[in-house]
DNA sequence: ACCTGAACACCGTTCAAGT
DNA sequence: ACCTGAACACCGTTCAAGT
């Protein structure tokens, strides 16, 4: 690994106070409700620490309510259903996503650098919060097309990627093609690796997922040069 | 889309008489057992069968046992419990993949075009078998290292790739760096797509799964020539 | 308005008992 | 040797009842 490689790496992988979405409870809702005062934030929470502690196993919607304290349908007060707390769930995770690829972007130095970091940022995200990646890309939550707001997040994450994309075909980075195609390769690529690694199908040799995610982005960087 | 391109892909999609693994029964087993003569084929035969009719949902033990006609408990006889089944079901997944993967390749004229076929096949192969797919890549078989049969074909399919890898390196159509990385990466780009189109998680905006494989792999190869 | 306890229909798994 | 029926401990979900 050549020294400026190194120093790229590191650049790239400087972790911020903390990559966690914030939890304050929002100023829609009382800061205290019956008896649990704003269950609904005691549950997401509950979930998010479930799936930090066991990487393997499903979240259930009991095990939820037992983490936080409350009778199996305490929850649905707050959530039609499992899959609409998984929604939730999943919402948050793309949250904390944007934000780890906004962060791994911002201390890029061009706009070829800011691609490569995002690269790295979004494998970095699925390595260190695995469960969480599954939930928001697996198929226990099924159709995510019935809840708008993680629609949103999810393409709002999206749009960090496809921003940076114009801007390397405004550089002269990438070629003028189609933005959108340009986006889907470069997310498809970075998403199978970590899908890869997080379902541990791939030997990693050695390599940390930061190095293969830089060089295989790298690699699709060159594939998409002015020619 | 050229035509050119479209001969490619014409050529790269023409189906065989048919994708699926033979089933017919093991010589190690005999013909007929006790009630239902082979009720481990019976089994996977009716678990591929769920897989294929519902794209949706878990693959339970009791519904196979059901549609088997069995009671709950003879799945018990022949596999050790779920797990097992689902590895038994995924490493068929992976025979059949192996299969279309190498037919997709059999039709090509050159290296680059035996590496399109491959990127074009997997993501076929996805899409046409999505539940199937999600058995052999998801994470309800929670631990695969635990079933060697399992690998081993999981890596039979993948030295299809890795074989068609080195012949480009021999023929000068990729660089020759590491033939394992451009491996990896090549796996990354379609595994990655594949994952987003079957998870319904990219808006394909009327293009074909195919067309978007082979966009993306050729770009993919792109960044691999020699410089 | 918010939560509990008990119930229902489902799982995966085990085990004695049947042929 | 192979399979069944009943049971166990778990799910997600519903609903009357409690505060």
């Amino acid at each position: 690994m050549s020294t400026s490689m190194r120093n790229l790496l590191k650049r790239i992988m400087a972790t911020p106070g903390s990559n966690r979405a914030k939890r304050s409870s929002s100023p829609k809702r009382p800061i205290r409700g019956y008896h649990h005062g704003n269950l609904r934030r005691a549950l997401l929470d509950a979930a998010a620490k479930i799936l930090e502690a066991n990487d393997a196993g499903e979240l259930g919607l009991r095990a939820v309510a037992r983490m936080a304290g409350v009778s199996q349908a305490a929850p649905y007060r707050h959530f039609a259903d499992k899959q609409a707390l998984l929604a939730a769930v999943a919402e948050e995770g793309f949250r904390t996503m944007s934000e780890a690829m906004r962060h791994a972007a911002a201390s890029a130095r061009d706009p070829a650098e800011r691609l490569l970091g995002l690269g790295v940022g979004y494998v970095e995200f699925a390595t260190a919060h695995r469960a969480h990646f599954r939930v928001m890309f697996g198929r226990e939550l099924i159709d995510k097309s019935q809840f708008p707001d993680l629609a949103k997040a999810a393409s709002e994450a999206f749009s960090v990627l496809y921003d940076t994309i114009l801007e390397c075909q405004r550089a002269g980075v990438t070629r003028r093609d189609d933005p959108a195609e340009q986006a889907f390769a470069a997310w498809s690529i970075v998403h199978g690796l970590a899908n890869l690694i997080v379902n541990e199908q791939l030997s990693l040799a050695g390599k940390s997922p930061a190095t293969l995610a830089l060089d295989i982005t790298r690699n699709l960087i060159d594939g998409m040069r002015p020619r």
